[in-house]
DNA sequence: TGAATATAGTTAGGAAGCTAACTAATGATT
DNA sequence: AATCATTAGTTAGCTTCCTAACTATATTCA
């Protein structure tokens, strides 16, 4: 690999999608922000989505919590990074974690009386906090964010169920 | 805390910033379709912004390498993360690590050529993959998207660094 | 019914991110 | 010049995410 090769690569490089690196900035950015904010709590980012998870499960009157697959599934996190945050929530004794009656070997899992107090404590306060983030986009521009954001969600969905399909049914390569 | 109340909060509960939601949802998606596309070439997406910084500083004709806090502060990732990511690259044989001569703290960081090989391999393909991740997009909802996330991200660097002023000079709480 | 298959969850092991606390070297101040 | 403060990088220890492999329970179907 001559050195004028790599000139030559160099200067006919493109901007390399710049929507792509934007993504991968703010996604950072908005990590460093989000997280501090959730850390007054004493919990975190992901810890915050179980326990949001769980509530409005209660709101849909799932009295006896969820299964851990279910939480999986609703936040796009395989079981075993749930199973971790989970035991992390039981710890601090905000989630509970006990066997179906139905089926022995699902793991209901839902609110404390003290999980359910600090979701309403967050609550108060999150509806400003992520306006706050977001008060850089105009509300039309919001929406227009959404918009392409979901799009671009969905196609990504798409490569990957693709992707997967293709891992189990051809075996590998 | 009344059943009751929680009834009526989850009433008036509005759909809470949906870009908000999108925004996480896209980040792990676009994570999970991205990293098994690099792990075909045996790295990380991380170590790939690394081996992709060290070329673009040659590209620039520093030669000797960049200082490990230089790519801390371009990736947007903090020192001892970039330690890490380092380490491994080092560990395979892709990267070298070298004090430098003006500084004796500093550590010069740069591509071996074993590393410039697999870079110049990766980039024969990489503006392909970047496009079909963004083929949901038409050009100018791309543009768009880049737009609105240049802007959202700029506003996540103000809340941030005014964070960090705030601990620095008022020391803690 | 009994064997094969599928599903729920956990464990093991690894990468990446963070903060806080440390070492070593440089720079500034008196 | 000697001390004090700052800067570069690493280490320690934590959380989150992943895949692969495992256990235990359900389900299917022959």
């Amino acid at each position: 690999m001559s050195v004028t090769k790599a000139r030559s690569q160099a200067r006919s490089e493109k901007p390399v999608e710049p929507a792509y690196r934007a993504l991968i900035r703010t996604m950072g950015l908005l990590r460093r922000v989000m997280e501090p904010y959730f850390a007054k709590y004493g919990i975190s980012a992901s810890q915050w989505s179980v326990l949001r998870a769980l509530n409005r499960a209660e709101q849909e009157d799932r009295l006896k919590g969820i299964r851990l697959t279910d939480l999986s599934d609703r936040l796009l996190v395989r079981p075993p990074s749930v199973t971790g945050t989970v035991d992390r929530l039981e710890r601090t004794g905000l989630v509970s974690r006990a066997a179906s009656r139905t089926d022995q070997r699902a793991k209901m899992v839902r609110l404390t009386f003290t999980g359910r107090q600090l979701v309403h404590r967050v609550r108060a306060s999150h509806a400003a906090r992520v306006q706050s983030v977001l008060a850089a986009l105009r509300r039309d521009e919001q929406r227009q964010l959404h918009y392409l954001l979901d799009r671009l969600g969905d196609h990504l969905e798409e490569l990957n169920d693709s992707a997967n399909s293709r891992a189990h049914h051809n075996g590998h390569k």
